[in-house]
RNA sequence: GGACCUGUAGCUCAAAGGUUAGAGCGUUCGCUUCACAUGCGAAAGGUUAGAGGUUCGAAUCCUCUCAGGUCCACCA
């Protein structure tokens, strides 16, 4: 269909044909046994919210890239393409949408809240892939995965079942991150920090014996909960309180001074008191301790009856009330300003409390071992290894995984609460049919709950490659990331799919640079800086913009963006075009001309030359070199190629012909995976009419 | 606070201990030469952030200083 197109046009336009071209493929992509050998890409599924960024064009093309390459040698590519749900984002998104509307979820209701998102979700999911779709990607169409297709939240739901028969699940009340205005928990990463101008308040405690200590804290209104007070056991200058007992103010509890290495000997006056219901670490320490926990906030930020005389006032006003009064006691050393960082809710910005809540947890000492082994033992790698160190430092440190949320939109957990008795629960897929083993009844509710979008992220593996009769598929060869989801998503996927199947569920995890703005800061749409990819794909093509970023790519650092090797992209497009409307316009002149079967000198140099070529790309592919491997093919086809084997041939030479017509057709193969499109275009001309990703490298 | 990355031409990057530190973009000048003006030919542009050290030899390795950045954790 194109065949003919090289010879009148002397300008290549991209846009003309990229789009053409990849609906050629399409039917190509499907997966087929060929030769038998798979080669598998794990795809990072974009959220439903999203539109595609510089780090997903970025993470995409150089799968791609590698999908292409590996065809050629040979391989069979399986690259299924999928979405998330991405739970809190999503329901953030469409709550805005309705904010627009003037409603609100509450209004709306749960059950019509999540059809709205349904619907949104339909919209917008194909405008996701479409993006994918330009940047030419090598994927499956027929086997597209949604972590909310009916199948997954199967698999997700069944996976929290295998976990709780091995008692790895348990529910406990702990303090967690909340949002008075969403009434949700969250996890950590739903947080932002404001630095927010406040102030160091430091109060006097009685001593049981007699005396004085003090401490300093940013929010007096937590002392009504404190159990204990402690300081760093290196902490000389505090060394006589040890074993003593202090008395807090206004309450006049008891309060035991213990010692524990979390306690910063520099702040204030290095003695923290424990307040275990309202802050994570002090809860951290109290279960070092065996320390109660005493709540005096409540979800709503007021407080509630622990907090005697404050009940009912609000987590600032009971502030205010609860200085008063320490002054009247003259309890109050000094108030200092502080600057410090106040966490807030990323959606509404609301200050976060921090509140006890009944929560479902994950064990985490197995399964992190697990995920310890595969790196350790290197049947699982990281590349660049570097990314090793964070990795084992948060197996190390880390803390069991609260994996139910209080929000709407998600995979609800399979659990049922009895309805008289508010505690007793089951577990399972189907409403029980048991009686409560407290109340004797059968009323079983469903939960609200839901499972942390994590948490079915972390079966996306064998969700997508090992279920539905298609184990075959599973483990993938290669997965690639951006660095800040290493512990979020990679380690927990490492995990997950040694414990459910066996097997690790990839070999190898590239941890790709990470997209700067050309300032060498980071790219963000709420800030408004960055570059879109689409928009540069409109302007210059999707081959242009994939010349561009492997252009400046290397596997050790961050890219700062630039534009102008995209621009170098599409020129570099239309030298390809016109060499081959070279070789297209002179080859029966050439052919008739030409009949020596020896090689000319320039023959051999092009060669050599191609040889040691392909050879570098070769070696470059295994450790994610691009930027080398495309600049020495840019200086291949232009230096050697145009500028001197093609001038060659203009000055008559005695070069061999069936060298050029190999020469030609081989530089196209290798060109393939740095400029898919083009290259297909031009393999038309060849007169061949399949891909030319099932050509051979060699 | 912890870990990591980076400072080379105006900009984005190469140069993996060894000639005179190289490309692209940008700038200046000359060419419509029959594949390509998105091209061809040429030119200007550098104390490799700074200091010290190792070495016959350092942009490259080591130490310190300065500057920029990323991720993680988070302080009461």
């Amino acid at each position: 269909m194109f065949k003919r197109l090289i010879k009148e046009k002397t300008r290549y336009n991209p846009l003309e044909y990229e789009n053409k071209i990849y609906n050629f493929w399409i039917p190509y992509f499907k997966y087929k046994k060929r030769s038998g050998k798979n080669f598998t890409i794990l795809i990072a599924p974009p959220n439903i919210t999203g539109s595609l960024h510089m780090g997903h064009a970025l993470e995409n093309i150089i799968l791609d890239f590698l999908a292409r390459y590996k065809s050629l040698l040979g391989y069979d590519v399986v690259w299924f393409p999928g979405i998330d749900h991405a739970g809190i984002a999503t329901q953030n998104v469409v709550e805005k949408e309705l904010k627009k509307q003037g409603t609100n979820r509450f209004e709306l209701g749960r059950e019509k809240f999540i059809e709205k998102i349904w619907q949104w979700k339909e919209k917008n999911e194909n405008i996701i892939l479409d993006q994918f779709k330009k940047l030419g990607l090598y994927l499956d169409w027929s086997r597209k995965r949604f972590t909310m297709d009916k199948k997954y939240v199967e698999w997700v739901e069944k996976a929290f079942i295998v976990y709780h028969k091995k008692g790895l699940v348990y529910r406990d009340l702990r303090p967690v991150n909340f949002c008075p205005k969403c009434k949700t928990s969250l996890s950590d990463l739903e947080l932002e920090y404001k630095q927010t101008e406040g102030f160091l308040y430091y109060i006097k405690y009685p001593l049981k014996s007699n005396g004085f200590l003090t401490i300093a804290t940013t929010r007096p209104e937590t002392i009504l909960g404190d159990v204990a007070l402690a300081i760093n056991p290196k902490d000389y200058k505090n060394f006589d309180l040890i074993g003593k007992t202090a008395l807090l103010p206004i309450l006049n509890r008891e309060l035991p001074i213990i010692v524990d290495a979390r306690v910063d000997p520099d702040f204030g006056t290095g003695i923290l008191k424990i307040t275990p219901a309202h802050s994570l670490v002090d809860y951290e320490i109290s279960q070092r301790h065996h320390l109660p926990m005493i709540s005096v906030i409540n979800e709503e930020g007021f407080m509630n009856k622990e907090a005697r005389e404050f009940e009912g006032l609000s987590y600032l006003q009971a502030r205010e009330e609860i200085l008063k009064r320490l002054k009247e006691l003259d309890l109050i050393e000094k108030i200092e300003p502080l600057i410090h960082q106040v966490p807030i809710c990323d959606r509404c910005k609301t200050e976060i409390q921090v509140i006890p809540s009944k929560e479902w947890f994950l064990k985490m000492d197995y399964l992190s071992n697990l995920a310890y082994k595969a790196i350790s033992s290197k049947e699982v790698e990281i590349f660049p290894p570097r990314f090793k160190k964070p990795y084992f430092g948060w197996l190390k440190n880390i803390r069991d995984w609260c994996i139910s949320r209080k929000i709407w939109w998600g995979q609800t957990m399979p659990v049922w609460y009895c309805k008289n008795c508010s505690d007793v629960y089951e577990i399972s897929r189907k409403k029980p049919s048991k009686i409560c083993k407290n109340c004797k009844k059968k009323i079983w509710i469903k939960t609200d709950e839901v499972f942390d979008t994590w948490f079915s992220s972390a079966l996306w593996p064998f969700a997508i490659l090992y279920s539905h009769k298609e184990k075959k598929f599973y483990p993938a060869d290669i997965v690639a990331s951006a660095r800040e989801i290493l512990q979020l998503w990679i380690a927990r996927m490492i995990f997950s799919g040694k414990f459910f199947t066996k097997k690790y569920p990839f070999k190898k995890v590239f941890i790709h640079p990470t997209v700067l703005t050309k300032e060498g800061k980071r790219m963000s749409k709420s800030l408004g800086i960055g570059v879109d990819p689409l928009d540069l794909i409109s302007k210059y093509g999707s081959d242009s913009l994939r010349f561009g970023i492997l252009w400046q790519m290397s596997a050790r650092q961050d890219l700062k963006f630039d534009e102008s090797p995209v621009y170098q992209g599409q020129k570099f497009l239309n030298k390809i075009w016109n060499a081959y409307r070279f070789y297209f316009l002179n080859l029966n002149n050439f052919k008739k001309k030409n009949k020596s079967d020896k090689l000319s000198s320039f023959d051999k140099r092009i060669l050599k030359s191609l040889r040691t070529t392909k050879k570098f790309v070769a070696k470059k592919a295994e450790s994610f070199e691009f930027g080398l491997s495309l600049k020495k093919v840019y200086k291949f086809f232009w230096n050697e190629l145009c500028d001197i084997y093609l001038e060659s041939w203009k000055k008559s030479s005695k070069n061999n012909f069936k060298v050029f017509e190999r020469v030609m057709f081989e530089t196209l193969v290798l060109l393939h995976p740095f400029v898919p499109h083009i290259t297909q275009l031009i393999y038309f001309s060849f007169g061949r009419k399949k891909p030319i990703f099932f050509e051979k490298w060699d």
